[in-house]
DNA sequence: ATAATAAATGTAAGCGGTTTCAAAATTTCA
DNA sequence: TGAAATTTTGAAACCGCTTACATTTATTAT
């Protein structure tokens, strides 16, 4: 059933029940009862692949995450997804598995889609192809709306989170707490995530005239196993620190393997402060102190940013295009991690701190 | 850029070029080469909607599942996409939060959508609604495939697991460790999921001549909040159970979150066995002895399923029109948690078991 | 070499909507 | 009451692709 049947039916035109269809002013009252009672009677559906042609443009988007099982992007998804069907949007989902391969992969097929907007955590930051790809995209009339990860020199909308911070108030924390050997679990260089909780972690360690060493200072990539790596090379140190600042959810999981596989008990043994929370861990004995985010809160964010970039740019198009970045605040949960026997549980006496 | 403009270009009809996108046979290698030539150069790349529209169908898939943030789903949902990126579809995402009427509303809205598939993992086995909806988009030629929750009547292709022996058998490792008074957190009886593990609870006492406690078997509904709720009931009862069988992994966290806040200790003073492993717990205090599936396999299998069910339909039609429903075995993983100290730490020696 | 056959290509009609432009119906106002 | 202004409707072109059918070109057999 189409919409010829429809107005023949109804007796107009199918210019009549377009219109009434799309709400149009200028329908008389009485024919658009006509048409509406056509069509609650047969079970019309418009057929969304013509309105797409006619249109030349869709009310679907995309979401590309780098690994679609990590909860993090998971709660992200559920967020953004609510407030797209809120907007009545589709969202296409898809992962890379953070290989920048399968990311061109996935956006060049997406380039015959007639895609209406763009949200995507991008594998690295340094990927010039996906940054070409990405501006096509936004060139097609399909703004891009990155999370979390950034393109450099994209300047590309985006909701990101105050990382720097955030690590920041992680390690201060474990300075307070008494530590001065901190170590940090990185992420790559390749992401803002990566550098800029390096750079909270710097400054932390500056601000209380602690010494940056690097040889705490390894690389987890985010991923568990290379977490568990680098925090077996630390325990291995002939000076291993007695706290770790672990700059991901996945860093954590490789790091408590770790503790766990080599008896280390936090609170005794170590100290850690994780960055992005851990639910499953709230009812086991690690009471970890993380730095959080309201994840689901950026996903929405993120729809909504994507929402008024669609707009606008139908509207003023060329005229006011200008980037809208949120930086979102994080917020430290204290839950004891932080502590560690050895030091004496100081609280914030045991260092001159302000 | 269009297939007019690449035609021109490539002095060619419109017919040549797209049976030059197509793999057509009967187009002189020559002129496919002089087509391609044009569309590498140019960056053309074939609209879709025009595409659908033309052929009355799409490469686009759903998948439909209750809770986008449970791990269990989002490893589902990998497993799907991966496959589905193989086999040239695309996949929305969209998550009912447990809800029958937004479950509604997603199927409503997907009608217009020219769908080629739906993959969905039903709230409810019961939903008349839901039923007519599917059974509409299986006429209108878009295959369904149900993971894990089955709809009543329904008669549509599925993947699914071995629930009643998975949980037979985990409930017989409670036994065989000395328990015989356990109790089951049982999830809705509208999901297969739930009355069908809720069987394998029943059979397994049944072997063992273990009487069945109605009070022994509260209802979780799969729900972390009403298992915690479950739990606690549980044991306050005067005679509380020894060991719990937690028939879901949400339901588990429920579980945990009551022993830790009651300092419950398993091994200890309680015994606790799993239906879907926790990544997670792995590296805790907690050694869950789970009943696991492959569970990014199903998701695979999922899509695999829907391909053939697309492709048969396509050419037998009326004719060959069977139904495809797997049932995944199960794994029991021993961890531990099965044990109690109370009881010794008997292995399989304190009761008569064969 | 030529008719018969097969292969390659082109023409044009859909697919099901939206939208411009013109015509018809209605309302407003002198 | 009739012309002008306004609202409501319809005819038909268009979006970009596929494909049935017609036509041209190449191949094969006699």
């Amino acid at each position: 059933m189409n919409i010829y049947d429809v107005a023949k039916e109804a007796n107009v035109s199918v210019a009549t029940v377009s219109r009434v269809l799309n709400n149009h002013k200028n329908v008389k009252e009485s024919t658009r009862k006509k048409v509406m009672d056509v069509i609650k009677g047969k079970d019309f559906v418009p057929n969304s692949a013509a309105k797409n042609l006619s249109m030349g443009e869709s009310r679907n988007i995309a979401l590309i995450v780098p690994d679609i099982e990590n909860p993090f992007f998971a709660k992200l998804l559920h967020g953004l997804s609510d407030q797209a069907i809120e907007f009545g949007y589709n969202v296409f989902m898809f992962g890379t598995d953070e290989d920048t391969e399968r990311e061109l992969q996935i956006l060049e097929s997406l380039k015959s889609e007639l895609l209406r907007g763009l949200v995507m955590i991008p594998v690295s930051e340094d990927s010039e192809n996906t940054k070409v790809l990405l501006n096509r995209f936004r060139e097609a009339s399909a703004p891009v709306v990155l999370i979390d990860r950034d393109v450099r020199g994209g300047d590309f909308d985006g909701v990101f989170s105050q990382d720097d911070e955030g690590a920041f108030n992680a390690v201060e924390c474990l300075i307070k707490a008494g530590h001065r050997k901190i170590a940090i679990i990185r992420g790559s260089d390749t992401s803002r995530p990566g550098y800029e909780r390096y750079r909270g972690y710097k400054k932390a360690l500056a601000k209380y005239n602690i010494e940056l060493r690097k040889e705490y200072c390894p690389y987890g990539d985010f991923m568990e196993e290379n977490s568990y790596q680098a925090m077996k090379k630390l325990m291995s140190l002939e000076n291993p620190p007695t706290a770790v600042f672990s700059s991901n959810n996945m860093t954590t999981l490789g790091c408590l393997r770790y503790f766990k596989e080599n008896n280390l008990k936090i609170g005794r043994d170590i100290s850690i402060v994780g960055f992005d929370d851990i639910k499953e861990l709230r009812y086991t004995d690690i009471d970890l102190t993380v730095v959080d985010r309201p994840v689901y809160e950026m996903g929405v964010e993120a729809m909504k940013l994507l929402r008024k970039a669609i707009e606008t740019r139908d509207k003023a198009d060329e005229d006011g295009l200008f980037v809208k970045r949120n930086f979102i605040k994080t917020r430290l949960i204290k839950r004891g991690s932080e502590f560690c026997e050895r030091l004496g549980k100081g609280e914030s006496g045991s260092l001159d701190v302000d």
